[in-house]
RNA sequence: GUCCCCAUCGUCUAGCCUGGUCUAGGACACCGCCCUUUCACGGCGGCGACAGGGGUUCAAAUCCCCUUGGGGACGCCA
C-alpha cells in the first residue's frame, strides 16, 4: 500500500476547539504509526471569520500539543485559481449548473417549509433553465451560484468506523459549491485539496458523515476516487451535547496556561474515543504511536470529564524529572510573585528538591505554586483551623525549645530531626503528634503537606528555626491579647 | 419536519465481529481498611452497568426485529 497521508484542516474561526485538537491527535498519531505523512491545512474560504490571529494561535496550540506537521500550513485562501479550474470541470460535466435564485427568495421557500412543517430542500427552479435563458441571465448581470445536480440513485460509501453508509439520493439538496461572488464553498474545496494533496484517509468527527455523502458525490461527479474515511465520535460535555466554545474545556488552547501538560493532554484526549482494548490508560506519546490504531476507535460520543483529565496530569507530572518539571513551574511562581526569577535561578537545586517533595501529589502545575509557595517566603498567615486546634498556650515553649535544638543540630537532616523531636516529645511524656502539627503550621502556614522531617530538612535550618520562633511568639502575643 | 448515527457501572471503557470461559473486567470519582505526624501516594476491599420488549438458539451483553432514550446534520458557515 501507497504511504499513509492525513490531515488537519481547522477553520481559524476560533482559538484550537478541543474537538478539533482530538482529530489532530487521532490523525497525527495514525501517520505516526503508520509512517505516513501529517498535514496541516487552513480552511480559511470564509474570510470574514477568519484572522490571521486565529490562524497564529491555533498553530502555536498544535505545536504545544507536540503535533508537529510534516507539510504545510496550506491556505484554501490562496488556492482559489485552483478551485475555478474545478468548478468549470464540474459545470462542463453536467454535474452541476447555475442557479440565480437570490438568498431573499431562497429564505421565503426556508421559511415556509418550515411553518408547514416539512421538509425543505432546494425546489431546481434553475435546474429547468434552457442554456439560452442562463446566457441571457449571466449576459444581463445576474450573479450565480453553482449547484451540483444530485442524480438518482443511492450515495455509498465505507466508513472504516461505522462500516457502509448509505444515503439515498432524494434526501439530498442540489446543494451550493459555489457562492455568487465566485468563492467556492467547504465541501467542494475538501474535496478538491484532499484530492490534490493525495489524501488517503479522512479522519474527523462524525458530526462530519452527512457532508461525506455530499463529498462523495463530488468525488464522483469529478471522476476522482474518494479516500478512505473514518468518522470519530464526539466529545459531548455534562449536558450531552457536542461540546461547545461555551464549555471551559473547548478551548485547547488554554490548557497549558491551567497548568496541564501536552502528553496529558495527548493521552486523556486519545481515550476519549478510542481504547488500546486492554487495560492500559497511562501513556508516554511514543507508547501511544506505537499502540494505536483505527480499529480501536469507537462509535458512540464520549462525555469530557475534567476530573479524569487531572488524574492524568497527575500521572504525567510523576513521570517527569525534578528539572523538567522545575522549568515549566519557575516561570509560573514568578508569574505569581512567589520569587523572582533571578532568585529561582540562583536557587534551581533548592526549587529541584522542593518540586521533588510536591511532585506525588501534584494534578496541576500550579499545584507547585500554591503549594509550595512558603518553601520561598514565610507564611504571612496561619491556617485557621489549624490555628485553633494546634496553636495552644503550652506550644510557645515548647516551640522555643525545640528551636533551640534544632538550631544545636550537627547535621540539618531528616534523622537528627526526627530523633530530637521524638527525644523532647519522651521527655515531655506527649506524642509526637503534639509536636509535628504545631511545628508544621509554624513553618508551613498549612495542616497538610509532605513529611515534615523532609520538609524541614530542605527548608534549612535557618529559615525553619526563625519560623518556628515567629510563631511561638504569635500565639505568645494572641493568647496575652485575650 | 426530513435524513443519518449511537446505546455495558455516575463518567471513560474491555467484552460484541468469530454466542457458552461474564456470579460482566479495568480506570476516574465516591466509601472503608492498611501505611502514616497531616494531606497525598501506594496496597487491599466496597459501591456500581448489559435501556425495555420480542425473536433465533440447548445457550445472548454478544445475532435479528420493534420500542424507548440520546446525539448529529439539514447555510451563498466550516
Amino acid at each position: 500500500m501507497s504511504e499513509i497521508r492525513v490531515r488537519i484542516a481547522p477553520s481559524p474561526s476560533g482559538f484550537l476547539h478541543v474537538g478539533t485538537a482530538r482529530t489532530a491527535i487521532t490523525n497525527w498519531l495514525y501517520a505516526r504509526h503508520t509512517g505516513g505523512k501529517f498535514i496541516l491545512r487552513i480552511e480559511d474560504t470564509d474570510a470574514e471569520r477568519s484572522s490571521d490571529d486565529m490562524v497564529q494561535s491555533i498553530v502555536d496550540s498544535l505545536k504545544w500539543l507536540g503535533l508537529e506537521w510534516d507539510e504545510g500550513p496550506y491556505f484554501q485562501s490562496q488556492r482559489n485559481e485552483l478551485y475555478q479550474t474545478y468548478i468549470e470541470k464540474l459545470l462542463a460535466s453536467g454535474n452541476a449548473y447555475r442557479c440565480f435564485c437570490t438568498p431573499e427568495e431562497l429564505q421565503v421557500k426556508r421559511e415556509a417549509a418550515q411553518k408547514n412543517k416539512t421538509d425543505y430542500k432546494y425546489d431546481r427552479t434553475c435546474l429547468n433553465l434552457t442554456p439560452d435563458e442562463v446566457q441571457q441571465k449571466i449576459d444581463a448581470g445576474m450573479p450565480s451560484v453553482v449547484r451540483v445536480k444530485v442524480p438518482e440513485g443511492e450515495t455509498v460509501y465505507e466508513d472504516v468506523v461505522y462500516g457502509r453508509m448509505v444515503k439515498q439520493n432524494k434526501d439530498i439538496e442540489d446543494f451550493v459549491v459555489c457562492r455568487k461572488d465566485g468563492r467556492p464553498l467547504y465541501n467542494f474545496v475538501v474535496v478538491v485539496d484532499d484530492h490534490e494533496m493525495g489524501i488517503t484517509d479522512i479522519i474527523r468527527g462524525n458530526d462530519h458523515q452527512t457532508n461525506t455523502f455530499k463529498q462523495v458525490l463530488i468525488y464522483e461527479a469529478l471522476d476522482l476516487s474518494a479516500p478512505r474515511f473514518a468518522h470519530l465520535p464526539l466529545i459531548i460535555d455534562e449536558r450531552k451535547k457536542k461540546i461547545s466554545k461555551r464549555d471551559k474545556a473547548a478551548n485547547a488552547s488554554d490548557y497549558g496556561q491551567q497548568g496541564f501538560l501536552p502528553e496529558a493532554v495527548v493521552n486523556y484526549l486519545s481515550m476519549l474515543g478510542w481504547s488500546p482494548k486492554d487495560d492500559r490508560e497511562i501513556f508516554s506519546v511514543s507508547e501511544l504511536v506505537e499502540a494505536f490504531d483505527l480499529k480501536g476507535i469507537n462509535k458512540s460520543n464520549a462525555m469530557f470529564d475534567q476530573v479524569k483529565m487531572n488524574h492524568f496530569n497527575g500521572e504525567h507530572i510523576k513521570m517527569k524529572t525534578d528539572h523538567e518539571l522545575a522549568v515549566m513551574v519557575a516561570p509560573l511562581m514568578v508569574q505569581a510573585e512567589v520569587y523572582t526569577k533571578y532568585g529561582l535561578e540562583t536557587r534551581w537545586q533548592y526549587l529541584m528538591e522542593v518540586i521533588g517533595l510536591l511532585k506525588g501529589r501534584a494534578n496541576v502545575l500550579g499545584d507547585f505554586v500554591e503549594r509550595g509557595e512558603y518553601f520561598f517566603r514565610a507564611p504571612t498567615v496561619y491556617d485557621e483551623k489549624g490555628a485553633a486546634k494546634h496553636f495552644l498556650p503550652e506550644n510557645v515553649e515548647r516551640l522555643q525549645v525545640l528551636a533551640d535544638r534544632f538550631e544545636a543540630l550537627d547535621k540539618f537532616d531528616h534523622d537528627n530531626l526526627e530523633a530530637t523531636l521524638k527525644g523532647f516529645a519522651e521527655e515531655n511524656d506527649i506524642k509526637t503528634g503534639q509536636l509535628i502539627h504545631p511545628t508544621r503550621l509554624a513553618v508551613s502556614g498549612m495542616t497538610k503537606g509532605p513529611g515534615m522531617y523532609e520538609m524541614l530538612a530542605v527548608l534549612g535550618r535557618e529559615e525553619t528555626v526563625a519560623r518556628m520562633r515567629a510563631a511561638a511568639e504569635y500565639i505568645r502575643e494572641k493568647a496575652s491579647a485575650k
